[in-house]
DNA sequence: ACCAATTAGAACCGGTTCGGTTCCATTTCA
DNA sequence: TGAAATGGAACCGAACCGGTTCTAATTGGT
């Protein structure tokens, strides 16, 4: 299954957890406490979205870790990307020179990058003020079409998560 | 990286090079030597997607595989679901009941089934017969937004692939 | 000046998963 | 009956990943 890294799950919710009170600055060792994550994989994420200029650190006593912008405006694309690197499905064509050596049979190439796109953008139309709001207050998904394809008739593959 | 597995991706190209000719049955070997997979990874791949029933095969000498049905009724999601499981990123919340233990403070989890959604919907939109159509035939992708978040600016994410 | 709290960063390790192969049974056609 | 196929399971090695630990650098308080 296209499965998320422990590490970008982690972090949303870390960053969920500061995104509860913008501007105030925490420790890992209270984030790690409230959100049940281990201390020191607590640690690691931070300082990866540290690096990735998603939060901002302060060090020696009484430092912490902030949001780096208002939570409106970073999107879980964002998180993953600075924890997981780039958001692609793709391994048909790496970016090597010599190409799968199939090309020529292989319009799908350019397909990909659709579906890459489709998928990032779908990524990135999710901010963190949204995956904070308590869920009672949306609507229906603006940006998710409604319309399964007909092809597709699992249900279960929606129920996923309990 | 949020990544395909390889047998996703094979299987896309193999499901691709019979979407070139459906109806016609082809053999593993064939396939396999056409597609530039190796036969052994070929023969599992195949049968895993005829027990999905998106292939019907035909055994015995003169044997072989086809699409189960027409290439546009055949979605991208549906392959990836019959090779790699159900499409869904959130480990967070798992089917078991214990829960995670911190849902008081994890409003996330209904938000993160929306991201589901809109992943699987991405791909589930996006059907065999493109990804077998030669590329120039497409005009600006009418499932994609456009608009890129403001707060995304990596431009190399979705260079990805060459 | 010193100590405690805290982040920065790298190295490390064990285990799970996964890409890939091999083997054998079954079916079908000539 | 034998060759050509698929069906299905078991198996193996290795890369990746979740997770830990250790040391250095920075800062605030006393």
């Amino acid at each position: 299954m296209i499965r998320l890294s422990r590490l970008s799950d982690y972090g949303i919710v870390l960053m969920t957890r500061l995104a509860r009170e913008p501007e105030r600055a925490l420790p890992a060792s209270v984030l790690a406490r409230e959100s049940a994550v281990s201390p020191a994989m607590t640690g690691k994420i931070l300082k990866l979205l540290a690096r990735a200029e998603l939060l901002v650190s302060h060090r020696g006593a009484h430092g912490g870790y902030a949001l780096a912008r208002a939570p409106e405006r970073i999107t879980i694309a964002e998180i993953i990307e600075a924890l997981d690197g780039p958001i692609a499905l793709t391994s048909c064509l790496r970016p090597s020179a010599e190409g799968c050596g199939i090309e020529a049979l292989c319009p799908a190439r350019t397909n990909w990058q659709r579906i890459n796109r489709a998928i990032r953008d779908a990524l990135a139309e999710v901010t963190l003020a949204e995956m904070a709001r308590p869920v009672l207050e949306f609507g229906p998904a603006p940006f998710v079409s409604e319309h399964a394809s007909p092809a597709v008739r699992d249900p279960a593959a929606l129920a996923g998560t309990s």
